[in-house]
DNA sequence: ACGAGCTGTCATTGA
DNA sequence: CTTCAATGACAGCTC
């Protein structure tokens, strides 16, 4: 009996043995004990097979929704997520909305497709390397083989594209006018949207705000007029260009939809939630306010153009005499007194007694809080400092379109990638994205104090140059303040990531240098053993002709020495003696 | 949930 | 005395 079952079992045995090895030699690659399982792949063979199947019969439902849903969306070119294009005008939720709006995303039931989903179905309807490269790198964990991100093959094609930021767009475009994303994007916003005066087509509401983005690009307001309504193009050459310095005013756009969603308690207390007592009690505050509200007035019901976003975010303002209060109190960084604004004489508007609001960098660090929540506040609020210097400056270089429009959908691209050079895996992509988030903070601030200079000079500039430029501006004490902060975190950012540097490469010389010295050690181990066995062997070789000469001498009588009488004994001069013992005296 | 690694920031020190 | 780079320590974040 045995022996007939056994054959049986054999096998099976051989194959889950083979399978335990070779599972053991590809988990260090990363591969699952699952890969191994036929029954395992079958049923996701399966699963995909109807996953598909219910996908196409969607298709057909969700394209029919897709024309009125086109419009109703906006790219948020900070996250390059879909927004609803409209902030309700109320303070109410709106900022929940945005927050959550990820969440809802993942908890959309069963009736629609989930965003990973969608983009798979978007990945397999249009396997093109650009979009696979647009895809977010969060979605990769659904996206088929067939669009591999970390392809290899993928990257020549990516690279050797000339036109790569059209194609990228391209790419995006197409992607954006996919119903099942749409529908996928939209049916999670259709609740939140208000339909009212802000159902335009999508890519004419796009558009504008792209051109917002690109600092000194008033030029390309006229490409953009083609597809923008003319209430935008009035409100933004009547009411912002006069006002506003060119730079910035485009810059400073995004920022209203923000205002308008917080509403001026809210924004404040988004960025410094202790400060609200503060404002409660400031009376020529409440007077910015009512500039506010005015200005506000002016610009008649146009989401994009707003207030906070004229007077607090943009140089030209600043020197206009605008309620800038508001908008420099809110961080100085420094502990420095924010009275000192040459705009704020109130006495009511100290938070301590000696006028200042007591504000230090630590303080701040408190309220920002927890880095992620406040980033994610300022992204929202200020989502166009998440273009970098380099960023700016090469779009302002060279601004294509296509290239503006792809880093408004996707800010963080990186220049190289958006220049069409390979991505480097998703870890270090995230990595980067990471620290790309983290460092426009200052950014942001110097934005909301109206520092006229941008970060990267503030900190890189030589000491003599710096001052120079300080010189040249008339700066309050908290913009001082802050302007000194920055050059000093920024410096000291420099500073640690070098002593980092030099730390590792001191670890790495050491160890180096521990290496050699165990060889060393080796060496001369091996050395002294050699040696030593050489020293036995001659003291040896000495011994055996000391008694040959020895036993050679005789004395007078022809007798031969006794050895314990006498010793032979050699001299510098190499002349030998006979020397009697010393008799010892017990 | 926990720990490791990374990064930014602050405080301190010495040149 | 001031400025600045270097560095230890800490906190927050991601994996």
């Amino acid at each position: 009996m045995m022996e007939i079952e056994l054959p049986k079992m054999h096998p099976s045995q051989q194959d889950m043995d083979l399978i335990d090895i070779l599972w053991r030699q590809d988990v260090d690659l990363g591969a699952g004990r699952e890969v191994f399982d036929f029954s395992y792949r079958q049923k996701e063979v399966e699963l995909r097979l109807q996953r598909e199947k219910e996908e196409e019969k969607q298709q057909q439902r969700l394209r029919e929704q897709e024309k009125a849903l086109l419009a109703q969306l906006q790219l948020d070119e900070e996250t390059g997520e879909f927004v609803p294009r409209s902030a309700p005008p109320t303070h109410t939720n709106t900022t929940n909305a945005e927050v959550t709006q990820n969440e809802a995303f993942a908890e959309q039931d069963g009736d629609a497709m989930s965003f990973d989903e969608c983009m798979q179905l978007l990945a397999e309807t249009f396997p093109l390397d650009e979009a696979a490269e647009s895809v977010p790198p969060c979605l990769d964990a659904s996206v088929p083989p067939s669009t591999d991100l970390m392809m290899p093959s993928d990257i020549p094609a990516f690279t050797q594209n000339p036109l790569l930021p059209g194609s990228l767009d391209q790419a995006w475009m197409e992607l954006l006018s996919l119903p099942e994303l749409q529908q996928c994007l939209n049916m999670q916003m259709q609740d939140s949207l208000d339909m009212d005066g802000f159902m335009k087509p999508s890519t004419e509401a796009q558009d504008p705000n792209y051109s917002q983005y690109l600092p000194g690009m008033d030029h390309l307001s006229s490409v953009q007029t083609e597809g923008c309504p003319p209430e935008y193009i009035n409100t933004y050459d009547g009411s912002f260009n006069t006002m506003v310095s060119p730079n910035l005013s485009q810059m400073s756009l995004n920022v209203p939809d923000v205002r308008a969603e917080f509403g001026p308690e809210e924004f404040n207390e988004l960025f410094y939630p202790e400060m609200r007592e503060v404002k409660v009690n400031s009376g020529p505050l409440t007077s910015d306010e009512g500039n506010t509200v005015s200005q506000l007035v002016e610009i008649p019901s146009d989401p994009p153009v707003n207030t906070m976003d004229l007077h607090s975010f943009s140089p030209g303002s600043f020197s206009s005499g605008k309620p800038e209060p508001m908008s420099e109190f809110p961080d100085s960084d420094s502990g420095l007194s924010l009275d000192a604004s040459p705009h704020t004489s109130s006495p009511g508007k100290s938070l301590n007694g000696d006028g200042s609001f007591g504000f230090s960098d630590s303080d701040s660090e408190e309220m920002d809080g927890s880095p992620g929540d406040m980033e994610s506040d300022y992204a929202e609020i200020f989502p166009l400092v998440y273009l970098t210097d380099e960023a700016q400056a090469s779009l302002s270089e060279k601004p294509p379109a296509e290239a503006l429009q792809m880093k408004a959908k996707n800010p963080k691209i990186e220049p190289a990638e958006a220049s069409g050079h390979s991505k480097p895996p998703f870890t270090k992509d995230k990595q980067k994205k990471r620290s790309e988030a983290r460092l426009p903070r200052d950014e942001q601030r110097a934005k909301a104090l109206q520092i006229p200079f941008t970060v990267d000079k503030i900190i890189n500039l030589p000491v003599d140059d710096f001052n120079e430029m300080m010189s040249k501006h008339q700066l309050n004490e908290a913009q001082l303040a802050l302007v000194r902060d920055i050059r000093r975190r920024g410096k000291n950012k420099v500073a640690a990531q070098n002593c980092r540097k030099r730390k590792m490469e001191n670890i790495v010389g050491l160890e180096y240098e521990l290496d050699s010295l165990k060889e060393e050690k080796e060496r001369l181990m091996k050395e002294k053993s050699e040696r030593s066995s050489n020293l036995r062997e001659m003291k040896q070789q000495l011994s055996t002709l000391y008694q040959e000469v020895f036993s050679m001498l005789r004395d007078e009588d022809g007798k031969p020495f006794s050895p314990s009488e006498y010793s032979l004994q050699h001299t510098a001069d190499d002349t030998l003696f006979l020397v009697p013992r010393l008799k010892r005296f017990s």
